[in-house]
DNA sequence: AGACCCAGGTTTTTT
DNA sequence: ACCTGGGTCT
């Protein structure tokens, strides 16, 4: 019984491992070794039999997490066991339950995923067609209202500028929203798709309709583990409260203070309640810092102790003090981009240190674009992890569309992409009359379509080119479903039957633009290709759902931070990670705390946000203040974020860096004569 | 139908 | 500053 899964693990860390029964919360701090103690935890239930490792459960938010876990796991019980552990985020585990079990509740096994941007398109459509109401309210506001209202929250009141408007805008919103979310809930249903927030909020559904599935469920897994357990919202609460009902073995890890999920939803209430939902609950704390400097820690705990809404606990460590934290005061946003390069290289030569080992944190996706540029220019590696620009091509949605109307006919969304793309006469009268036979009858657009030929309501050019696209996705639908031949080939028969190249080429001016165009298609080309091989049994539909859930672009980005670059990231998608040395960008007022943020979520998120970042540091954390920032094109004056005053002065040196002569200032004292050289690749997205 | 131009909004974070 | 969408012109 004893096992080598507990060797060099620490007191509290081991019980966590051992105490396998019941309801068990672990409080881990940062870098306390949370993964660690998940991986051993799982580990130990499989070395010791306790159940199969098909009937443990591990969920995690993202799936950098769950690809961590696996790899960990593996690393103990072998590749080929963690492969049957099902260790995968909430919406994969949702995805995997509703395609074996949505007809029950009246939607088709083969529906599709809405992406954020599927979603965006439909908001704008129904907008388009309820009257009145197009001016007053953005898509934006919407999506966001039909995120919180499916998670159970009170969607926030319309942001208006004059506040004599805001009351009656206000009751006008009140009234047409409930409308709007069922206009947008039944076209969903109509072109048989889900959103993200439907995968779950459809399984809870799902589960309470029929308990007889819930109770397979409930049987099946023994051991249900949930990481980042501070940021599970009302529905995830609610399904993993469902799904352990009978046998009660839940352990959730997680740290209120690095709850950072709020404005999706996320309540850490459910944290600091662990012990009232499960009175028999077993609580640990996990203190112990095994990643950070005593510096670096002393400012993290000062900055969150000013927090009032939390279990509080102090991380200690015995790495030894470290150096006192860097605050560098710069001049704009471009200065700061120079600065943090020249901070970089300085620091990598002193340390010796690999671009791998640098993390360049920000709030906002948009900070990004000025580091990349002066990183390139100075030649050094680099990744931008996130942003989602790479679904938002052209290219790629209109393949993707085609490939989700082959798998799912009535997607409505991907039928109006593609029904016309490449021309074929299918114009908006046409459309307009297929989609009042939509409305008036309930049909699917796919459906309508058909109907609308029939009985002559299309008719010349439009009828043909209909037909030809309808003959175009059945054959195709057709050879998707047999087996054997590869996805990847199909896919590339499609384009060539569509004659894609042909089209870019019409629509591009340069060959250079050609040529960038076309890469993205080759880059989808590629994902098939990926995911086929990665895959035992590759399906159209499990490609899609792959894409839809963890898309090439986040899987090439891990992949790509092994190699020796640097990494760019926002704090959000940084959580979990560590880096020796930690560059936060933009510490400024407005930033970090973000001033709408501090509005919707409150001020104690953005610290622990900031708490965050300084948290993912091994032996130093550098922070970057612009004095002037440009906002929508103009440059502003800032102010320094008021967290870098919560960190005791003892702990951080500031060095301000000249206004004017700031382009050439050093950030170095002693500058390497070398300059910068443009021989290394820089990674180009 | 398609190309072009202007106005207006946009910037939080993720599955 | 940049992108999108709508409107207009060809």
């Amino acid at each position: 019984m004893s096992d080598r899964f507990l060797d060099d693990l620490n007191p509290p860390q081991r019980e966590a491992v051992l105490h396998t029964e019941g309801p068990l919360l672990v409080l881990a701090g940062a870098g306390s070794g949370k993964t660690r103690v998940i991986a051993r935890r799982i580990a130990h239930i499989v070395a010791n039999k306790l159940a199969k490792p098909s009937q443990i459960l591990a969920v995690t938010f993202t799936n950098k997490a769950a690809e961590e876990m696996r790899t960990r796991v593996g690393e103990l019980v072998g590749a080929v066991v963690a492969k049957e552990i099902m260790l995968t985020t909430f919406h994969s585990f949702c995805v995997r339950v509703l395609r074996s079990h949505i007809h029950h509740i009246g939607y088709r096994k083969d529906f599709s995923i809405s992406s954020e941007g599927d979603t965006r398109t439909l908001v704008r459509r129904i907008l388009g067609d309820l009257e009145g109401a197009r001016e007053t309210f953005s898509p934006q506001l919407l999506q966001a209202a039909i995120s919180l209202h499916k998670n159970g929250c009170e969607p926030p009141p319309p942001a208006t500028k004059d506040n004599k408007a805001a009351e009656e805008t206000e009751a006008k919103y009140k009234t047409w929203l409930p409308e709007f979310l069922e206009s947008y809930q039944s076209a969903l249903r109509a072109a048989n798709s889900l959103d993200f927030d439907d995968l779950l909020v459809l399984t809870l559904e799902l589960w309470r309709k029929e308990p007889e599935v819930l109770a397979r469920f409930q049987q099946h897994y023994h051991y249900v583990l949930v990481d980042e357990y501070q940021d599970t919202n009302r529905v995830q609460y609610d399904l993993l409260r469902a799904l352990i009902e009978t046998r009660r073995n839940l352990c959730v890890v997680g740290d209120d203070d690095q709850s950072i999920y709020g404005w999706r939803g996320a309540d850490s209430s459910h944290i600091l309640a662990f012990d009232r939902d499960y009175p028999d609950a077993h609580i640990i704390t996990l203190d112990q810092n095994y990643r950070s400097t005593e510096t670096i820690l002393a400012a993290a705990n000062a900055v969150i102790a000013n927090n009032a809404e939390r279990r509080a606990k102090n991380l200690w460590s015995t790495l030894g003090k470290g150096r006192p934290l860097e605050w560098i005061v710069t001049g704009d946003e471009e200065h700061e981009a120079k600065a943090i390069m020249q901070w970089l290289t300085h620091i990598r030569e002193k340390a010796n240190a690999a671009y791998n080992d640098f993390a360049i944190l920000y709030r906002s996706n948009l900070q990004s674009r000025p580091i990349e540029i002066a990183l390139r220019q100075a030649g050094i590696p680099y990744i931008v992890v996130g942003g989602q620009e790479f679904y938002e091509r052209t290219e790629v949605k209109d393949i993707l569309a085609y490939l989700k109307i082959m798998a799912n006919t009535r997607n409505e969304t991907a039928f109006l992409r593609v029904v016309n793309m490449p021309r074929r006469g299918v114009g908006d009268a046409a459309l307009h009359r297929i989609h009042e036979l939509c409305m008036n009858e309930s049909l699917s657009v796919w459906d309508a379509s058909l109907q609308a030929m029939r009985r002559g309501l299309v008719a010349g050019n439009a009828a043909t080119g209909l037909e030809r696209f309808r003959l175009l996705v059945e054959t195709f639908r057709k050879r998707f479903r047999q087996p054997g031949t590869s996805l990847r080939a199909i896919v590339a028969e499609l384009l060539d039957t569509i004659a894609y190249r042909a089209e870019i080429g019409r629509t591009c001016k340069t060959p250079q633009q050609f040529e960038q165009r076309w890469s993205n298609v080759d880059a989808v080309l590629r994902a098939v290709e990926t995911y086929e091989k990665a895959t035992n049994a590759p399906s159209l539909i499990g490609f899609l759902d792959e894409n839809a859930l963890d898309n090439d672009d986040d899987r090439q980005s891990r992949e790509k931070r092994r190699e020796n670059a640097v990494t760019l990231m926002t704090i959000h998608s940084a959580k979990g990670l560590e880096f020796p040395f930690v560059f936060i960008a933009g510490c400024e007022e407005g930033l970090i705390p973000h001033e709408r943020s501090i509005r919707e979520n409150g001020l104690e998120e953005e610290r622990r946000l900031f708490y965050v970042a300084l948290t993912r540091a091994r032996r130093h954390a550098t922070l970057f203040e612009a004095m002037s920032r440009s906002r929508f094109g103009r440059a502003c004056m800032t102010k320094t974020s008021r967290f870098l005053a919560e960190i005791p002065e003892h702990l951080i040196h500031k060095r301000v860096l000249a206004a004017r002569d700031m382009v050439e200032a050093t950030v170095a004292p002693p500058k390497p004569k070398s300059k910068p050289r443009k021989k290394r690749r820089p990674r180009t997205p």
